[in-house]
DNA sequence: TTGTAAGCGTTATCAT
DNA sequence: ATGATAACGCTTACAA
């Protein structure tokens, strides 16, 4: 490997020279920087970014740990993290937590041995505050996106979950749907608790009894076959009319539990849920959803977490962006007479 | 920061015990040993990771280079991968290119700056070999997936891609389709000429002749609205009864172009194409894929890329890995009478 | 403008 | 069983 001192020897000055030339920082002379650049070029030479890193005490690079990466969600909100980063000149390490809490913890491992300089993350749950304990002891910033831990305090980019599930709820409702099952995420997850609350004032504005066994809670992923939800189907009655799903993923394993009943939507049943599809919401069946802008939430959250990295000194206070849904009306909730 | 002197200092012993400790190496005594691990417990130690590569010339990191994180063949390729990664004890960096030069390029740098111990990558097309060249120059492991680059000697994961293109061809035939369009990847990637061929050799083999007209070629993602495509089937005719779509990208933006013409798939035309679609699989219209094995991609991948990487010396022939594709008829695609 | 020396946190080597 | 020293590749502080 070509060190800084193979350039050095052979352009005849010292390996500082170099670095300076590198770094572009002191007084080179341009025809000595000339002669530097010249010989980086013959041999080659690509700077080692872990020596770097370790006398800086500083890597540029950022984490970002994702709990779903088969999730559009995800995905989109990553492109909008990886444009911020790599605009303020960051590298991007991913992590992909799949709503495992020790494989989280795993995760949590590599970033404070790898001494990244921040990490934005979607923490699988409120027991993910162990995790986020230890990122505070050793003091790496990072910024929450999605989902609030009780008891962190961090900047946080969240979805306004209880209202787009109040809006979601409030399309059934006109719909002349009264029988309206949940199925949701964890309830560790504060997301999944804020849709249950809106989904429970929804139901308690329009004087409905809140019916225990019409809430199934899951994972909110990644997707698989779920023996469970077709469990829970199966003693269902009456029957609902219309499902809220808690996100995408939780939609397509109902989806597929439905029709593995027979069950058409929206003829036979409606469905409804959080977050579009991505270049999939083209496709049949039109599910009528709560489309969260995933692109922002990677892009702004990075772009906290920057601030809190470049800002470092003056603490300021927490930052929380709270972004707004958008319901998208589309053809999977029939109208009852 | 706490190191490993601060470990030292505390238990009373050296940095070398203190070493040998961590990485259970050498001989060091029960009760040393407790010692340490005590103080380190107290400490909260962490490894500086980076101080580590840099003495042991290696990261145990390897680098994953995708180029559409939106497209579900790459996502579930990169559980694969990471699966296979951290099997092996490997932490993984993820890059997306975006099926761009100039981002893969960048990337390229990070690779070679971030001394990463190997990269598992699919290339943006033939000028990737620019790219490839400048890891074999640093003597960096790689190993390609899904596109050969010629000129380029590599391990690699490839689909059948020809073999996959026939199949879907032959179903289009067998259901009595004769005007069938292509809609595919650029040719300067070699999944795309091998689907471009499958397709001519059947076309051939039934005695058809190939139409220039029906052949478009676009980027293989990720998706976006085409003004292109639209532009493109507006001058058809005669307007084609089938479409064989590139990958599930292009079926989309294929998909969508269809819809806002006011066409039904399949009563007004049919459409089948390359990869399945992950979860959204459940979705109507059940669209007739050649489904590839993108999570064995990923994890095949990495395998070759670690055995190459720990059997660095043996050299050994390249390793090609074939995987065929398999037609899943689905209803897509109508019988012609 | 250029160079020397020390140090970032770790491990390999050689002593003891 | 344990420790001292040098080295990995680079940059900061200081000197020339």
């Amino acid at each position: 490997m070509v060190t800084i001192y193979d350039i050095a020897n052979k352009a005849n000055v010292s390996a500082m020279t170099v670095s300076r030339v590198i770094n572009n920082t002191g007084r080179v002379s341009d025809k000595t920087r000339a002669k530097v650049k010249k010989v980086m070029q013959e041999l080659n030479y690509v700077p080692n970014q872990m020596a770097r890193s370790l006398v800086l005490q500083q890597s540029k690079t950022l984490f970002l740990l994702i709990t779903d990466i088969t999730n559009p969600f995800y995905t989109t909100l990553s492109r909008g993290a990886e444009d911020a980063a790599r605009k303020h000149g960051y590298n991007l390490l991913f992590g992909n937590s799949d709503e495992n809490l020790s494989k989280e913890s795993e995760y949590i491992n590599t970033i404070l041995s790898t001494r990244v300089d921040g990490v934005l993350l979607a923490p699988a749950g409120d027991p993910s505050a162990a995790h986020l304990e230890r990122l505070l002891e050793r003091n790496v910033p990072f910024v929450l996106i999605d989902r609030e831990v009780p008891g962190i305090q961090s900047d946080i980019v969240q979805g306004d979950s209880k209202e787009a599930s109040k809006k979601l709820m409030e399309h059934l409702l006109s719909y002349g749907h009264r029988n309206i099952a949940l199925v949701n995420g964890s309830s560790s997850i504060s997301s999944a608790r804020d849709r249950l609350q809106g989904y429970n004032e929804m139901l308690k504005l329009h004087d409905l009894s809140a019916n225990e066994r019409y809430i199934f809670e899951t994972s909110f992923g990644p997707f698989k076959d779920q023996s469970g939800l077709m469990a829970w189907l199966d003693q269902l009655h009456p029957f609902p009319t219309a499902f809220l799903a808690g996100n995408n993923v939780l939609a397509m394993e109902l989806l597929h539990a439905l029709r593995s009943r027979g069950l058409q939507v929206p003829e036979d049943v409606s469905v409804v849920c959080f977050d579009d599809f991505g270049m999939y919401s083209d496709l049949d069946p039109f599910i009528t959803v709560a489309a969260q802008q995933a692109y922002q939430f990677g892009y702004l959250g990075m772009q906290l977490l920057i601030e809190r990295i470049t800002d470092r000194e003056e603490a300021g206070p927490q930052k929380k962006i709270i972004l707004p849904a958008e319901i998208i009306v589309r053809r999977s909730v029939k109208k009852l007479a």
